[in-house]
This record gives C-alpha cells, sequence and structure tokens, in this order.
DNA sequence: CGTGACCCTGACCAGATGGTCAAATTGCTT
DNA sequence: AAGCAATTTGACCATCTGGTCAGGGTCACG
C-alpha cells in the first residue's frame, strides 16, 4: 500500500471539517486509491463509477455517499496531486550547488515518474483536455512558484555559476523529459523491448544532457 | 444487412479502392477534420458523434453514412497520424552531417509541435490510454523505423562525430520536448504568460540543449 | 427528362451512465 | 441491550449516446 506523502484529504473541500470516523477515513482513501487507477488509465469522460465502484470494491451509491459526485472525486484528486507534483520543484534550494540542486530536482522528478506513473498520467490528461479544473491554479500558485525559481536560476547564471540558459525553458525541459517516461511508457516499452528498464538508461542519458548544458 | 451503396469503406490508402465520389471526397474531408478538432480535444470516450457532427455541419446519420462506426473515423485518423508523425524520423539522413541531421530533426519535430497542435493532442491522448488502436504498429513499424535510425545515430557515435549518448534516449527526448510545447499548452502559456510566445524561447533553449549535448 | 445510384434525414432504439431514495443493516455509545 | 447515528444497498430514473432504418431528396448521365 503506498501512502507516503499522499494523505487522504478532508471531505468537500468545503469550510465545514467533521471528525472523520474510522470506516469514511478508510473507505475515502479506498474510493480516491481506486479513482486514480481508472482516471489515470482512461481519462474523466473514460471512466465511470461503476469502474471506480469495483476497482474500490464498494457499491456506485456508496460511492456516492462518500462523494456527492464524479467530479467530486476527480477535483479531490486533483487537488492533492498538484500538490505532491510541485513537491520537488518547492524544495529547490537557492542556498545549494546550483548544478547539484538542478540535477537533484530533474532526479526526483524522474523518480516520480518510476513510482508514481499513475499520478503523472493523471496530470497529463487534465493538462491535455485545457486543464479546465486546474486553471486557477495554474495561472496562479504554478506561475508564481515556477517565477520565483527560475528567479533562483537567473541569479545563478548571473553569477557565473551555470551556463546561460532560459530558466523557464530548463524546466520545462525537466518536466517534459522525465514525465514523458511515464505518460509515454507503452511507446517507450515498445521502442526498447520488454528486457530494457527505460529508467535506467533514461538517468544516465539525463544525467549526461544537463550535465552538458548546465556547465557554465 | 443492406449495405446497398454504402461507401463506408476505407480511404484510398486501404486495399479496395473504388472511385470516390466528389461529394465523397468533400464530405470525408470534412468529417475527418471535425474529428481531428473533437477527439484531440477530448479523447475518444470524451467525443461524441453529436459533437463531431456539429463540428462538421453534417448530421450524426450521415456521418454514419460515410464511416461505419465512431471508431472507424478514429481509426483512419490513427492511420494517417502515425504516418505523419514519424515523416520528419524517416527523413533522417544517414549520409549527412551528424549533427545537422539530428538538429534538424529536432526543429521539423518542434515546428509539427507548434503547426498541428490537435494532431500531436490526438497522438497523445492514444498514448495516455495505452494505444489500444497501435499497439501493433508500436511493435512492429514504430520499433523497427527507430531502431535502424538508432543504428545510424550509432555509427556516427563510433565514427567520433557525434557524443557518446544512447541513440533511443536521445530520439525520446526529441519527442518528449517538442510535443511537450503542443500536449502541455495550457500550462506553458500559463507560466509564461499570454504575451509570450512559448516557441520562440523552445527554438533557442533547444537549440543550445542538443547543441552542448550532441559535441564530440 | 427519365432513371437508377447516390446522398441525407427525422424518428427511433437499446444499452450505458450519473445520480436518487427509501429501507435495511451495522457500528457506537450509554 | 436499547437507541440513535452511520453505513450500505437494491431498485429505480432521466439523460446521453452509438447506432439503425425507412423513406425522401438530389445528382449524373444517357
Amino acid at each position: 500500500m503506498n501512502d507516503t506523502g499522499n494523505p487522504a484529504r478532508f471531505d468537500d473541500a468545503s469550510t465545514a471539517d467533521k471528525p472523520l470516523t474510522r470506516i469514511q477515513k478508510l473507505n475515502r482513501r479506498k474510493i480516491l486509491e481506486a479513482a486514480l487507477e481508472v482516471f489515470s488509465a482512461n481519462g474523466f469522460r473514460g471512466s465511470t463509477l461503476d469502474q471506480i465502484a469495483a476497482e474500490a470494491g464498494l457499491s456506485k451509491p456508496n460511492l456516492l455517499y462518500y462523494f456527492p459526485s464524479k467530479e467530486a472525486i476527480h477535483g479531490e484528486l486533483m487537488i492533492g496531486l498538484l500538490d505532491t507534483w510541485l513537491a520537488p520543484l518547492r524544495a529547490m534550494d537557492p542556498q545549494g550547488d546550483p548544478r547539484a540542486e538542478i540535477m537533484a530536482y530533474m532526479k526526483r522528478k524522474l523518480e516520480m515518474s518510476r513510482e508514481m506513473p499513475r499520478e503523472s498520467r493523471l496530470f497529463a490528461n487534465e493538462m491535455l483536455q485545457g486543464a479546465p479544473r486546474l486553471a486557477d491554479n495554474l495561472g496562479n500558485d504554478l506561475k508564481a512558484l515556477v517565477d520565483a525559481k527560475a528567479q533562483i536560476i537567473r541569479d545563478w547564471i548571473d553569477a557565473g555559476l551555470l551556463a546561460p540558459v532560459d530558466p523557464h525553458h530548463l524546466i520545462f525541459s525537466i518536466w517534459a523529459l522525465t514525465q514523458h517516461y511515464a505518460d509515454f511508457e507503452v511507446q517507450v516499452r515498445a521502442v526498447l523491448g520488454p528486457d530494457t528498464d527505460p529508467f535506467e538508461g533514461a538517468e544516465q542519458f539525463l544525467d549526461m544532457l544537463f550535465g552538458r548544458l548546465l556547465a557554465p
């Protein structure tokens, strides 16, 4: 059971937080876990409450006892996701060694792609549809965070500690490259064959790629 | 059942080619164009025949006069897509200058992301769902093509013309980086703001990234 | 201008799907 | 063990959706 860093959250993201029962906690977790499985594999419209209910081992009306609607389940998933997803970027330390910080960020993201491919695909699905449920967060929280980190990188560059690259696109490139291995896993595996671990090669490659890019 | 005169056969790319009528050619094109628009924005399950019909300016039964099913429309789109999508890779010339060939490939792919974002998203959607409709092609055509091109790159490396990088992951990185700007366009635009052209910066960045990587 | 093939549509159908509800069952507290 | 709240479910509903069909309109061509 994967539980670390993925805590079952409160009920309606609304104001009133009741004291969650033992059974509530258990079943809400089951539902969100099942929903992650199903939504990430089929997208929002491609998933049905019946599938999620089956995966969770509950009846459909019982799902709707814990969440007011299909959208609510998805929404709750998304809230937790954006947070989890950006944690590694938040952790980038202005005080650390520039190249080490960026390489560590890249590696953490790659690790996340390996260990949380479902979350990655859920996120990708949402982006592909134009992120209707994340539009606000993207324009505010996300932009603010990325801009802040971009400024840090810019400072590093100005101090001559990194090659002069566009910080925003550097961050995009880390996102693109790491998430590709989760989101396009079928394609990657089809090309590499069944006996090769994509992430092994990916780590080496990305090490070289960013190592060469960042040298001042 | 009653099959009389149903022209819903496969396109010119198929085995049985009947002489397509003027109206057939026109309407099939309208339908595929509309389907691209709708499928790429909503995914297969998220799209309805009504949406496609509306977008195409035709009635739903009329769609089904030209194509036997929703799946058939999607399938036809996919066939054309994989071909279009891989054309730039096919064009990589073993006789050309190694770095120039790879940089040109990357640029052509980036250009495709800018000019055919719908195709890119359609492809991404399919991959995310595990590519159920492309599984065969991936394991055969695609793998063969990529392996062949990887061998060419390997030869270049052995000849000391390129830095020693894993050719497969090099190709993956080009795919990931270029398609990211189409598939995650919302996110990219949200971060960069409305007045910045993502592709402008992307081209510069990728130029530097791969330039540095490939130097022997 | 007639005729047969081609093209188009309103009306309809069956199954899927999100969601509701009253009633039954279970869990918790005193 | 009673009593009340929390949990669960079978039955049901309205709507959506892919797909069918019989019939009517249109086009091309002799």
